[in-house]
RNA sequence: GCUCACGUAGCUCAGUUGGAUAGAGCAUUACUCUCCGAAGGUAAAGGUCAAAAGUUCAAAUCUUUUCGUGAGCACCA
């Protein structure tokens, strides 16, 4: 358990002894420092239920608290705000006690099985800047859950089922109308090479989206075509699978540039297979119903204040949609592994289609009641005129131009005295990443904000540019301390009071992390890693560790300073950001 | 039209299980390298928390109304 958790615990204890019955007491750091290190603001809340006055009951408590040689400076502010510290003693073996961080200073919620569904690629479509939020925050939650010792399984769910792979193929028609995929009188063999490279692919699904609106004719052969991949046709989809393979290695490349990783690289074809199985379950369990043509699950329920569209489950024309596909999937993982919980990351456009296939996959059991099926909303990036970036219009950033933008700016401010010749644009290129990737996950999950790739550019200020020098600066000042050759055995004494503050902070982390984990939401981290970072680098400019004559200070100081950066590597790898050697 | 989300400093965002004097970064203006890495540090200035009413010891946070912005509303995904 986490120390700050005990001091919870006790105080809860205390207070429950007193005769007021209470869940838990939390610490929170006053917000008024000089009058104590913590508040605790539970005595207001007694006092209605017990008909005394808020002040009687802090008093009640204080009184108690005070016999703790832990606290100090134990004092009440009107009508009934407890203000506490802890003594010096106390913090000095705190931090000694957090040189093992995962098992002092983190708390563990009772143990999950999830899968993560994020990434959220379309292989038709080029990666965009709109694609960056699923993947950096479905990859820093998985970590986080890892951290926390939960089991996790990372699906990227490719898009590779539906209508925009017909659109493409539609306009390759129009492009190259003799390829061999195309003629249905074609018994041979196909070629095994695909006669697409990743460049076509950049420009075929916009002019194939630009026809779509424009001509009525293209978009209902490019229907067709996707009923034929779907239905099998072997030239549809031999021509279906180049693009596939050809585009799923660009996708790779990007997501490991952008140190994401999934465990399963499934597409939305995996789940064809159960498509015509689920489809059953729904009919024999008398779940849905024939209305115009198609087949729908009513997935309306009593209280809803809105009208919920029933879920389209067989369309009119025979084929099935991503709603379906959607359920395929999940009958599939929740026969293959056994799930506590099923996260999926996408933008909150979609709500509707999660409430809707959740409802339907309870509905039918193919999910048992007692799983938790989770959709988490992320904002949309918008241009500066509040509109989402629209990934159909074809005129989006990609994301490997943002990262070129970002890598410019930052090549430009790397120094190639300190990080070496050969090392340069490597650098250079993992400072970039790691810029786009935090400014994206500081802001709270469901927040939309504006894109700028300026803002994205910033290297001074809350930016990982600044974590990552911070944090290497530390290393730096620990690798000398070794070549002296001085010992970092413990920290014995307070000097200033910067120290006590970081350490303050530093036994936040596991209330942070819970935080984060029940949340859903990176932006805690964020922003704590950036605080602990900037209350050191004031202990740093204001301290010359190595100069100092005092050894047991030396020794202190460098102790909390080691404590910092392992803090900060933990969190850096939860955030899935890179540290560089040197910059 | 119906439903949902949002509106906090010039800009971009935190803070929303109700707590004391609403925070940060950028931009602006000063200062700070004879000393462990200045991509650093210090400070100033910047606010009727969209508006109004209500709930209570206490409201940016909860409720209602108004205004503004965005999103969703079955055969696209």
């Amino acid at each position: 358990m986490s120390i700050i958790k005990n001091i919870e615990d006790d105080i809860t204890k205390t207070i429950i002894k007193l005769g007021y019955e209470i869940k838990h007491i939390s610490l929170k750091p006053s917000n008024r420092p000089e009058l104590g290190d913590y508040q605790i603001n539970e005595a207001m809340l007694l006092a209605k239920k017990y008909g005394k006055t808020p002040y009687d009951i802090a008093y009640e408590i204080t009184n108690e608290l005070s016999k703790d040689d832990r606290f100090k400076n134990i004092n009440i502010a009107t009508p009934g705000f407890i203000n506490i510290s802890l003594s010096d003693k106390f913090i000095i073996k705190a931090l000694n006690d957090m040189s093992d961080i995962k098992e002092n200073n983190i708390d563990y919620p009772s143990k999950h099985k999830i899968l993560i569904d994020y990434g959220g690629a379309n292989v038709a479509k080029e990666l965009h800047v709109g694609h960056l939020r699923s993947a950096n925050i479905g990859e820093a939650l998985k970590r986080l859950c890892k951290l926390l010792k939960n089991d996790v399984i990372a699906d990227v769910h490719l898009g590779d089922w539906g209508l925009p792979l017909g659109l493409v193929i539609r306009q390759i028609k129009e492009q190259q109308p003799d390829l061999v995929y195309f003629d249905e009188s074609y018994k041979g063999a196909y070629p095994v090479k695909s006669p697409i490279t990743k460049e076509d692919l950049k420009s075929l699904y916009p002019l194939a989206s630009k026809r779509k609106n424009e001509d009525e004719n293209y978009l209902k052969e490019a229907q067709e075509i996707t009923n034929k991949i779907q239905a099998g046709s072997p030239g549809y989809r031999a021509l279906w699978k180049h693009i596939v393979e050809t585009s799923k290695i660009d996708i790779k490349k990007i997501y490991e540039e952008l140190n994401t990783s999934f465990d399963l690289w499934l597409g939305e074809s995996d789940a064809d297979e159960f498509v015509d199985e689920v489809v059953s379950i729904f009919k024999n369990k008398n779940l849905c119903k024939l209305d115009d043509g198609a087949l729908i699950v009513d997935v309306k329920e009593n209280e809803d204040k809105k009208e919920i569209p029933p879920v389209l489950l067989v369309k009119s024309n025979g084929t099935v949609g991503y709603q379906t596909t959607e359920l395929a999937t999940l009958y599939n993982r929740m026969k293959k592994y056994d799930l506590t919980d099923v996260w999926y990351l996408t933008d909150e456009r979609q709500s509707l289609h999660f409430l809707q296939t959740f409802r339907a996959a309870k509905k039918a059991k193919i999910v048992p009641d007692n799983v938790n099926l989770e959709h988490l909303p992320f904002g949309t990036i918008n241009s500066g005129e509040g509109k989402p970036f629209k990934t159909r219009d074809g005129n989006v950033m990609s994301l490997e131009n943002l990262i070129d933008i970002v890598y410019e700016s930052t090549l430009k401010k790397t120094n190639v005295d300190i990080v070496g010749k050969e090392n340069l644009e490597k650098t250079a290129r993992l400072i970039a990443i790691d810029s786009i990737k935090y400014a994206d996950l500081l802001p709270y999950r469901t927040t939309n904000y504006v894109f700028d790739p300026e803002k994205f550019s910033d290297l001074e200020g809350k930016t990982a540019p600044y974590l990552l020098y911070s944090t290497i600066r530390m290393k730096s000042l620990l690798n000398k301390a070794k070549e002296q050759k001085i010992n970092i055995g413990k920290y014995s004494v307070i000097t200033t009071e910067v120290e006590k503050k970081i350490i303050l902070m530093l036994l936040q982390l596991p209330k942070i992390l819970l935080n984060a984990f029940n949340s859903r939401s990176l932006n805690d981290i964020s922003e704590y890693i950036y605080n602990v970072t900037s209350m050191y680098n004031m202990f740093y400019s204001e301290n010359k560790v190595l100069l100092c004559k005092d050894e047991d200070v030396k020794e202190s100081w460098l102790f909390i300073t080691n404590i910092v950066y392992n803090v900060n590597m933990l969190l850096l790898d939860v955030l899935g950001l890179f540290v560089p050697e040197k910059m």
